[in-house]
DNA sequence: GAGTTTACGTCAGGGTTGTTGACTTTCCAA
DNA sequence: TTGGAAAGTCAACAACCCTGACGTAAACTC
C-alpha cells in the first residue's frame, strides 16, 4: 500500500503479505470463495440429473463453439472417458450437438443447441450475479488485483488456454 | 457477446470491469486458478491412499486444534457421514487423534499427531510455494485486491468461519 | 499402397467423495 | 424419569473421475 513493491529489500514490512500466516489465510480464502463460486450453479444442477462436470462442459462449449472433443479435453483437464460420459448425456438430452468435421472427419465439432444455450444462460446468470456483486463491492482496483493473482497462480498451460479464450470472447 | 450490462449504467467506463465478458473471464480465471491451487497437494496425496478430502480435514484440524467433528463439518461443508469416513482412515493411520470431550462426552476433539503434523507441513509447503510465487510476482496491491474479492465472494456464513480462523492464526 | 498416427468412442474395473437411512451414546429439559 | 435432540458411527449406494485396453475410421508418411 505505502509503496509499490520494494522487492529489492528482502526484509521488512513490504513482504508482510508473504508470511506463512498470510499465505495460509489466502489458501483458506481461496477454499471458501470457491465454495461460494460454485454454489449457485450447483443448486440449479441438482434438480436436473446434472453435476458440475456438465456445467463445465456446457460453459466451454458455449465459450468456444465448434470446439473439438480433444480441445475440450485439454480445457477441462479430465480424461476422455470422463468427458465422454458427460457429453453423451448432454447430446442425448438435446443440449449439445456433435457434428462430424468437414475437413477432418475424425473430429467432432461441438455446439450448444437452443436448449443448451438456455441452460447455459441460466447457470452463468446465477454465477455472474454473485461475481458481479463481489466485484461491485470490492471496486475496480481490487478486481484488477484479483485477476492478476489468479492468472499468476495458474499452471502455464492453463494460462495459455485462458488467454486464448479471452481473445475469442473479447 | 461483448455487449455489457455495466454499460447501461450512466457512469460508463468506470464499470467496464462489470461487463458480462469481464465476468465470464473472471469465472474462467477462477476455474483455472483453482486447478493450479490444488494441483501440488493432489500430486503428493495420490501416492498415499488419500485425496483432497483428507487434505482439507488435515488442514483445518491443524488450523483449529481440538475442534469437534461437528465444527469441522461446518467448515468443510460436507455431511458428517462423509467426513467420518475420511476421519476414520486418518485416525487408523495415526495421523489424527480423537479425544472424547470432557464436559460433553458426545463430542470428539480432534488433534494432529506428530505424523499428521508432518504430512500437513508437506502439503501446505507445496501449496504455499505456489501461492508465494504468485503473490511475489503480482505484488502487494494485487494481493490485497485478490483477498478483498475472495472475501466478498464467500457466503456470509463462510465469511464468518474464515474470519474466526484468521483471528486464531494471527 | 502399407503402416503409423490421430481423433473419437467404449468396455471393464477401481478409487475417492458425496449422499441417505438407521443406529448408539450422551445430554438436557419438561 | 422420560422423551427429544445432538454428536457421532456404520452400511449401502450413486456420482464422478481415473487407468488400461480395445476398436473404428480417417489422416498422414514413407
Amino acid at each position: 500500500m505505502a509503496d509499490g513493491r520494494g522487492v529489492s529489500s528482502q526484509t521488512g514490512e513490504n513482504l508482510l503479505f508473504l508470511t506463512d500466516e498470510q499465505l495460509r489465510q489466502a489458501i483458506e480464502a481461496m477454499f471458501f470463495a470457491y465454495r461460494g463460486f460454485t454454489a449457485d450453479p450447483d443448486r440449479i444442477l441438482v434438480d436436473m440429473a446434472y453435476g458440475r462436470a456438465h456445467h463445465r462442459a456446457i460453459h466451454f462449449i458455449n465459450r468456444a463453439p465448434g470446439t473439438t472433443v480433444n480441445n475440450l479435453l485439454g480445457l477441462l483437464g479430465v480424461t476422455k472417458q470422463s468427458l465422454n460420459r458427460v457429453l453423451r448425456t448432454l447430446i442425448a438430452d438435446g443440449l449439445v450437438q456433435s457434428q462430424v468435421g468437414k475437413s477432418d472427419k475424425r473430429e467432432r465439432h461441438l455446439h450448444l443447441t437452443e436448449a443448451g444455450r438456455t441452460l447455459e444462460q441460466t447457470l452463468s446468470d446465477a454465477q455472474r450475479m454473485r461475481m458481479r456483486a463481489a466485484f461491485r463491492d470490492a471496486g475496480p482496483e481490487a478486481v484488477a488485483g484479483f485477476r492478476t493473482v489468479l492468472e499468476t497462480m495458474m499452471d502455464p498451460e492453463m494460462r495459455h488456454s485462458y488467454a486464448r479464450l479471452k481473445e475469442n470472447g473479447a
